[in-house]
DNA sequence: TCTTTATATATAGAAATCCTTATATATAAC
DNA sequence: GTTATATATAAGGATTTCTATATATAAAGA
């Protein structure tokens, strides 16, 4: 199992992985998994300023993991890849999962190493 | 499925896959998948040096993705939670989708908004 | 006790990130 | 043509992260 990654892939996925470490990235292309959303949508869903909006959004085009459409003057926004569903279902299948305490998921900020 | 996600949830995931959002850690944890390892285990198989090893394993310490023992002078690290195996689990299936060609993953880094 | 090995910790400079403010552009409506 | 709407882009500073280097600690062995 180790090395089975190669190292472009590697890369690859930590780029995905590192634009969903955002919050508001993570909420926004979770936003997204129901289907392609104009920029002022975005906005208003996550409560963001309109420049905020538009940089996250070019941020995750930029990257490969969101495409978008136009249409007049508004842009449409959509999830790129079926990578990016794949890894949004399997976040959502681990909520499940802490949820019903089948799991934990124990993070913390604290750093001593006396464990 | 949208909103499904709380917001204490919300900001766990974003910090997981933040920490796993950078080759190194991605390539360390791959390989601490097949068991715990020492830092030095870990720092030859990833061939950094030892602080820059030290230093990593200890940032996923303290954000509860990694736990450690100590037997001598050795520290042992290892994947301290089930969520982190299936993202990595979820990671290696896509993977095969994208070897068979059954997927892409287009990436790219160029961030011209005329498409 | 001295030396080596294994590892942690501290620190500093460079680089990247993130938000804010301000401005620009393109289309639509009037 | 003027105004309103939707969005992009640019510049700035504050904060965080990364990398490298230097130092410290603790155990094991000679």
């Amino acid at each position: 199992m180790s090395d089975n990654l190669s190292i472009q892939f590697l890369k690859s996925v930590s780029t995905v992985l590192k634009v969903l470490g955002h919050p508001a990235r993570l909420k926004l292309i979770e936003f997204l998994q129901t289907g392609e959303k104009s920029v002022g949508e975005v906005q208003h869903h996550l409560d963001l300023s309109q420049p905020v909006t538009s940089q996250h959004l070019r941020h995750m085009y930029s990257r490969g993991i969101l495409k978008f459409r136009r249409d007049g003057t508004t842009y449409y926004y959509s999830i790129a890849n079926e990578f990016i569903h794949k890894i949004l279902n399997s976040i959502s299948e681990c909520q499940e999962k802490i949820e019903t305490g089948e799991w934990k998921l124990d993070l913390f900020d604290s750093a001593t190493m006396e464990g």
